[in-house]
RNA sequence: GCGGGAGUAGUUCAGUUGGUUAGAACGCCGCCCUGUCACGGCGGAGGUCGCGGGUUCGAGUCCCGUCUCUCGCGCCA
């Protein structure tokens, strides 16, 4: 017999009964009868329930283990008496009989309980992470992250996607977000960086001719964190592919996104879980920003934000058209059936508002055919009908300035949606947010700058860098949102070496400056460059969504804490002089 | 860098307008218990109330400073 097991912790029933088996793993729990004692062994695949009972010799030894230690134990498996079944395991039929167990690894007393999910302490949990990947709920969320990426592997080699490693050390980007820098102790004085995605790789590999490049890829970026962003690195399913559309990239991989939720839809749902059908609506960012106040809209939520500053513009409101005269617009959003809310509702709604920085926040209520509320008489019959009310119905109003009233509707739009529980719970909701500007102007400077990503293609290409206002070209640039989520961004990329210069020349850029700091791409641009696109949806945000988890470091086996430290592996550390000196590095004391 | 929340037993938390010896649950230790599956029962140990100062006859509680964790803003081509 196998010295540690003939089975998992899961596998054995009642086709097993009365078979001598062996099985390892830790103790989950224990029951202690006196006389009688239950086990729970526990291993990756589920638990076994041992017993054992006070005639065995080694009854004493056994009850004395701690929770945790892991064991072999060897016997027969029994069938449970109908009145003892457990339906809850898979094993819930049969337990095994104890003959002889070895202790092969002895645990101390637990500093966070194993055996039960209940909230603990981040930096307890990360600094003891092995313990905490042993609990039920983390130890779920790996494997599911484990089948998600087996098989967005296996969709994308189907898809005669080519799986690539580039580069970890490499060099820095100038734009973008902060790098990781590596000293290189060959040539003191410079630094290697990490890179924050494989841009430029996968695009040399696109010119390289491999046609279709995918990868799941290590990026890194020294920002701090938020709930949905570890810091340091997460993982993107990054893919790259040559000759085509926007809307081939588009109808690449939705299929995939599609089949990969819908594969684990229920892991965290009990109701039975939708999943957008493809192809997947195509929002245009004005239009997101306008409907949604938002460029990554939640389509859970019913709500639109709507414009009503042409009804406001002449009316006797005058809070409003002062305001529209100096440049404000005017938001509304509409809901249906508030007439069970109290008065006390409008008002609170308005003390939130004003919590949230807002002058407050007007309605009108059109009940029994008639508009009531705060406003309602500042305005006209005929200006009031164009707001277009049902019965039963209220609207919100919002006036600022386009980008504050913007801000401030999506706020607005998130709270109602609460407030009358209106979100579609078990549903994804993808979307495809399109025709994101190239440039836009930085309000400090006044200085037209490139509002995404530098490299990707302008709509219209050259021709509309030479003819149209900069602020007006939009580019072959798109993000994939989900529920709210941005899972990726993602672009038809700049092949043209003349385009670039010219792109980069209306942000401000010298060819000079361009061939200094891109030379590598550029140059390959420069030998024949298929025109490509792609885009990259964040692993991490996906297995978020699908495991319900609001909080990425629940999805990552080892993730930093929010100050970017490693609590288990005591990362970052000092370094012995030594080694400093090995990479001509001093450092400063700046106290 | 900035703002909100939190910090009390190994752990999760409670702790009233400042007032006797700071409590509960889980865990740990001891005793009892042969059908539990969150087993049960009895008993016990375990506390610099994050740290430092202040107000007060008296501070877990109020004030100031500081540190840590967390959520957000900035940041994230």
């Amino acid at each position: 017999m196998h010295k540690y097991r003939t089975h998992n912790c899961s596998e054995l029933n009642k086709n097993n009964l009365n078979e001598l088996v062996t099985i390892s793993g830790w103790i989950d729990t224990k029951r202690d009868h006196g006389n009688l004692l239950f086990i729970d062994l526990r291993d990756n695949y589920g638990i076994t329930q041992c017993v054992i009972d006070a005639k065995h010799k080694k009854f004493n030894e056994i009850s004395a283990l701690n929770l945790e230690s892991v064991i072999t134990v060897i016997g027969k498996v029994i069938e449970r008496s109908e009145d003892t079944v457990n339906k809850s395991l898979s094993t819930g039929f049969i337990e095994i009989n104890i003959d002889e167990y070895n202790l092969l690894s002895q645990s101390l007393t637990l500093p966070l309980p194993v055996n039960s999910d209940i909230d603990y302490g981040e930096d307890v949990r990360l600094k003891h992470r092995y313990l905490d990947l042993r609990r039920n709920k983390l130890h779920k969320n790996i494997l599911l992250r484990n089948k998600i990426i087996s098989s967005i592997r296996k969709k994308m080699n189907d898809r005669n996607f080519i799986e690539f490693q580039t580069p970890i050390l490499t060099s820095a980007s100038p734009e973008g977000a902060r790098d990781y820098l590596v000293p290189s102790r060959i040539h003191k004085g410079k630094f290697y960086a990490l890179p924050q995605a494989p841009q430029q790789f996968k695009q040399l590999l696109m010119i390289a001719g491999f046609d279709k490049y995918f990868q799941i890829a290590p990026c890194f970026r020294d920002e701090d964190s938020r709930a949905d962003r570890s810091p340091g690195e997460f993982y993107q399913l990054d893919f790259e592919m040559s000759f085509v559309t926007q809307e081939d990239v588009f109808e690449s991989i939705e299929p995939v996104l599609y089949e990969i939720f819908e594969e684990n839809k229920n892991y965290s749902k009990d109701k039975e879980c939708t999943v957008s059908q493809y192809p997947f609506p195509k929002i245009p960012y004005i239009e997101s920003l306008e409907k949604y106040g938002s460029d990554k809209p939640d389509l859970r939520n019913p709500l639109i934000i709507n414009d009503f500053t042409e009804i406001f513009k002449n009316s006797n409101f005058k809070i409003f058209s002062n305001k529209i005269s100096e440049g404000a617009i005017v938001k509304g959003i509409i809901v249906k059936n508030s007439e069970e809310k109290p008065r006390s509702f409008f008002d609170k709604l308005n003390l939130w508002a004003q919590n949230e920085g807002a002058p407050g926040l007007g309605y009108i209520n059109y009940y029994e055919n008639e508009f009531k509320g705060p406003i309602a008489k500042n305005l006209s019959k005929d200006q009031l009908e164009q707001i277009n009310l049902s019965n039963g119905d209220s609207v919100f109003f919002i006036c600022d300035k386009i980008k504050y009233a913007q801000q401030f509707s999506a706020l607005v739009r998130d709270k109602l949606c609460n407030e009358f529980n209106l979100l579609e719970s078990n549903a994804f909701k993808f979307c495809w947010i399109v025709d994101y500007p190239m440039y836009e102007l930085d309000e400090k400077t006044n200085t037209i700058q490139f509002s995404h990503n530098p490299f990707s293609m302008p709509q219209g290409e050259l021709e509309s860098l030479n003819n149209k206002n900069p602020l007006d070209i939009k580019a072959y640039q798109y993000d994939i949102v989900c529920n709210g989520v941005e899972l990726s961004s993602g672009a038809i990329r700049n092949h043209d070496p003349e385009i670039m210069y010219k792109a980069f020349k209306i942000a401000g850029y010298s060819k000079k400056f361009v061939e200094e700091n891109f030379s590598g791409m550029l140059n390959a641009l420069k030998y024949g460059a298929p025109p490509h696109g792609g885009s990259a949806p964040g692993i991490d945000r996906i297995v978020m969504l699908l495991a319900d988890e609001p909080n990425i470091r629940e999805v990552i086996a080892f993730p930093m804490n929010q100050q970017a430290m490693d609590l288990m592996m005591e990362a970052p550390a000092k370094v012995d002089k030594k080694r400093l000196d090995e990479l001509g590095i001093i450092l400063v004391d700046k106290n």
